[in-house]
DNA sequence: CGGGGGCTTGATGAGACTCAAGAGCGGTGG
DNA sequence: CCACCGCTCTTGAGTCTCATCAAGCCCCCG
């Protein structure tokens, strides 16, 4: 993981600027943002928000992994987001929160004050386009969760969710694709809409049907990715690495 | 239905003025968009776009009903998205469609040349802004939908669907509440990721437990709007009509 | 009256959940 | 060095919800 040091760290040498909400800012704006910006860490299962809290801030993951999840008041609980480095938490314009969201990993954010956010974003076009087109993505990436839980069996759930992690952390080897799987499979079941032991079952019986090679329980190979899309259902179509 | 004349519809009688896309446009705006929007009517069953189809315009509900779904290669498919008056139907910066859009009622839209659009979008951040909380405000209730999809039971999601049309739809009666359904018992199904079979056994049973009431197959009364909160499983909070 | 579309009802079965044990693994301390 | 613990993960047996398959009903229309 990438080790961000506070102190230091400037937006000049960020990781994420090419995809992140300030992707499209000049050095004028990047200067009004980096006045109101402050970098913050939280470990392993901390929680950073919960729902219903007032938010006060908005801000980009620059390392680590965080969940956006939504809780029913009997305890079960969907995952509704995952988040990696350069996704945006919060939303201008909302001062509760509607979600909970929490470190997965040891994560970094760069916060900024919503209020200080909220001026900036309407005097500079360049964070309000980049901003809408952020959250169109999302909307499309979660419209296209939304057939994995309603219609999507066990299996086809999982090789999904694989896919997923493939895309924005694979490595390819050669033929094959590896991987270190950002979720326990606790989160993973949550984020599938399913329950740990279904979770463990199927990852077993992909593992047992060659589409994919474990070693430890998060490191992951994937030997034929043809393999892996036809498992999804998916049309092939849509279906393929950036 | 509201009827809409396209011949001599215009801004300023506009039915959907207040929720729609130009809601904060001033007089100059509303002229500029006004030259490039048209208007088109869709008769029930007829197919507004096609995943995969090039995306030429966006457009906004004026009335009718439409759909935003999804389907997989073996005829799976989900409902992503319920277009209701003043909605808004495609994204400024991507061309292809991802998702397909159906009218489901009788349907017009008041449609904008993308590429037009575009151009006032970067120029009027009234318009802009306002697309950026109908985004976010989308997003927010696709959030919810993917908790419905991934933990409730079918006797919560069919509850859960009434409340959304009732916030939307509902027309109060002293204690009770009144509304048509905007979909029928296939469209329902497709939306809650559940079989047509299991969508009318439920409904009976809610009808059998006194939680609703059925005139026809559409019209529905809610006897006790708290009861009905109940059975959606929802936190207490967050949950109230507007 | 016959037919079709939308809806309901019934019988059966499969897939995923629940409950319950046990395995693997890293850390801790005697 | 090894025994013990706590954690996550896996495996197994039984159960239940919801999907599937198959009729049948209701209402409108020709």
């Amino acid at each position: 993981m990438i080790k961000i040091d506070s102190t230091t760290q400037t937006c000049s040498n960020c990781p994420i600027r090419p995809r992140a909400i300030c992707s499209r800012c000049t050095g004028e704006e990047l200067d009004e943002l980096g006045k109101i910006k402050y970098y913050k860490t939280y470990s392993p299962g901390a929680s950073v928000v919960l729902m219903g809290d007032p938010m006060t801030f908005v801000a980009s993951v620059v390392s680590g992994v965080a969940t956006l999840s939504r809780s029913m008041a009997d305890g079960r609980m969907q995952m509704v987001g995952m988040l990696l480095p350069s996704d945006f938490i919060g939303r201008p314009g909302r001062d509760i929160a509607s979600f909970d969201v929490t470190a997965v990993s040891e994560l970094t954010l760069c916060h900024f004050h919503k209020r200080a956010f909220e001026k900036v974003t309407s005097s500079t076009p360049h964070v309000q386009e980049r901003l809408v087109e952020i959250v169109l993505d999302e909307l499309d990436a979660t419209r296209e969760w939304m057939l994995l839980l309603g219609r999507k069996t066990a299996r086809e759930k999982i090789a999904s969710f694989l896919l997923i992690c493939a895309r924005r952390l694979g490595t390819q080897e050669g033929e094959s694709l590896q991987m270190s799987l950002p979720l326990t499979r606790d989160a993973m079941s949550d984020y599938l809409g399913l329950t740990i032991e279904t979770v463990s079952r199927q990852m077993a019986a992909l593992k047992r049907d060659g589409v994919l090679v474990l070693e430890g329980t998060r490191k992951v190979t994937i030997p034929d990715l043809n393999r892996l899309l036809d498992e999804a259902g998916d049309d092939s179509d849509g279906a393929t690495l950036p």
